[in-house]
DNA sequence: GACGGATATATCCACTACGGATATATTGGC
DNA sequence: GCCAATATATCCGTAGTGGATATATCCGTC
């Protein structure tokens, strides 16, 4: 089950999380909110539960605790990054070919 | 209740079908298959809930039948086209933020 | 030094919506 | 005439979301 279909919000999100590199649960829930995380709102039900369920799947790995053991690190495995690039290439592909869509007062050559 | 999350793939798909113009079922279906609509399968199931659905929360109104009544067209309302819009602009801006990623074997200007 | 808010994780459960199965009728091609 | 595709409709299991709740620590501040 390598996760073909289009990936919901929170698993996207966390995903893009990490792409950057090593995260712990809460540093992922605050990138969930800013825009070019996906713009969404993680609460902890949904946070862990996706965490979970992605380490299930093996798109995403826990890496160990921190030093004070108050944090616990994910990072992506390879099918993660792969499922990640997947889901990208689709919403490139949507973006592209709507790029015509609800342009209003925007800027650009007149 | 104006929808503000992120939409699902399926009411994404389906107001993207729909921003072409009037449709019916069927056409919404596999306007979804295709890459540019969503690419994503949608089975009759999925389709007619969300319809239903989205007319409760007066995105998308239906407007009539076909001569031979076999077809139901739909089509969107200025909300269903807002929330269109605010989910196409959410999605720019995380394919935007993310051009750098996964820039594999594709092709383009070496 | 006590208080409170932010950081950080964990678990539970209700509810929604997805999605597959099933059903039915009609149209069009072979 | 037959079968696949078109077209809609409904049912229901299930997954996943997301809010509530709980707990503990850290840090600034009064």
């Amino acid at each position: 089950m390598s996760l073909e279909a289009p990936l919901t919000a929170p698993v996207f999100a966390t995903l893009l999380s990490l792409s950057q590199g090593e995260k712990h649960g809460y540093a992922i829930m605050k990138d969930a909110r800013q825009p070019e995380g996906g713009g969404i709102a993680m609460g902890p039900g949904t946070l862990y539960g996706t965490l979970n369920r992605l380490m299930e799947q093996g798109l995403v790995v826990e890496t160990g605790l921190s030093d004070d053991q108050r944090r616990r690190y994910y990072q992506l495995t390879e099918s993660g990054h792969a499922a990640l690039t997947l889901e990208l290439d689709r919403l490139r592909a949507v973006v592209r070919a709507n790029a015509h869509f609800g342009l209003a007062t925007q800027g650009g050559p007149a």
